[in-house]
DNA sequence: TGATAATATGAACCGGAATTCCGGTTACGT
DNA sequence: ACGTAACCGGAATTCCGGTTCATATTATCA
């Protein structure tokens, strides 16, 4: 006998097609889209959903978790640059990035229910600290200037991913991005 | 006849009661506050406040253009100084201080649901015009970086106010505040 | 191809929060 | 003091969105 445990080729199709949907849903209507509208863009029934994550909370876990991950792994490659100017540079990039691709991230970050979901928090406070670690290292590095107030600067810098949602429709995620790091730089004292 | 058209005393008051209590409850709870608490907190039944307010988007819609109305009085007065960076760390005290009377307005600043309500969407968008006139004229005089693109500028500076809201448990507001604003002279080049 | 277990579906269900409604209360002019 | 229109309270109702579950479908394997 095939041991072969395989999920069925549908449901292993479905599923992907529900966290598709669900990214995009939850882009577009923000942190409280709807069941119903995600199942169907899908083109799936709230059933199916059911089958595949046990609620609401958890396909929202389930997406920000891969978002956060992906960030993370992006923000510790970034803080391999030598120099610190880069590492701010590719982080800002990569927030660009990560925001289209999940846009519900900056109200994810915001909002104090999700603050205490324990393992997407976890990830946000690992973000952080590879941030962190970025700015510390710039500083101590010569730099940054010796006097930014590291933890407020870090705490400006994830929170203006915002502003890629903000300016969506006048300019590319680019062009933003390009705008804020060289306005990052400029506050963290490089020249 | 006296043609006075007044309202019964009690219902005055009961008005007013309500706005503090339901600016209190948002406070704490943010946006999805419940109406029964706001009312009880109050200390009135849920009919009155629906005597007052159509309702509870009508009631938040009625706090949120209050407190719009006296950031911009504040952005404006900022406006005056002479000097752009004073206007900016007046803008920017200004900002802690409205985040600490009206927690939600963050919130709402990002929700896709508030930002087409036709009402407060007007003042956020006043708000942000006459920041961005502070931010011109600074860079007009010569005072700030003739490089900086202002509407990024500025979008950033609004959307920091969430930082407030992430520190609040460390810090005083007035301290993040003065961080923030040191750093965002520094991004928009003052030395 | 047929059997079967996994999967899919969506109407019905449920809980909780917003809103209504109407009998009781009260401020205010006379 | 009285009459009355405005106001208040909060139980009852409506509304809304997540979740369940009985039934229909289908992938897989022998």
């Amino acid at each position: 006998m095939t041991v072969t445990k395989h999920e069925r080729s549908d449901a292993v199709a479905n599923r992907a097609r529900i966290l598709g949907a669900a990214r995009q849903v939850f882009a577009q209507r923000g942190m409280d889209a709807e069941v119903r509208e995600i199942a169907e863009c899908a083109g799936v029934g709230v059933g199916t959903l059911y089958r595949h994550f046990a609620n609401r909370d958890d396909l929202f876990a389930a997406l920000l978790q891969e978002t956060l991950t992906l960030a993370i792994t992006r923000a510790r490659e970034a803080a391999q640059c030598p120099d610190a100017r880069d590492a701010v540079r590719a982080v800002v990039m990569s927030m660009a990035e990560t925001h289209t691709r999940f846009g519900a991230l900056l109200e994810a970050m915001s909002d104090p229910r999700t603050q205490h979901a324990c393992p997407p928090h976890q990830d946000f406070a690992e973000l952080a600290a590879v941030v962190t670690g970025i700015v510390q290292r710039g500083v101590e590095t010569g730099v940054f200037r010796a006097d930014v107030d590291v933890p407020v600067a870090v705490a400006m810098m994830l929170h203006s991913i915002g502003v890629f949602s903000v300016l969506a429709g006048e300019r590319t995620h680019a062009e933003t991005a390009a705008s804020l790091t060289s306005l990052f730089l400029a506050a963290l004292g490089s020249r």
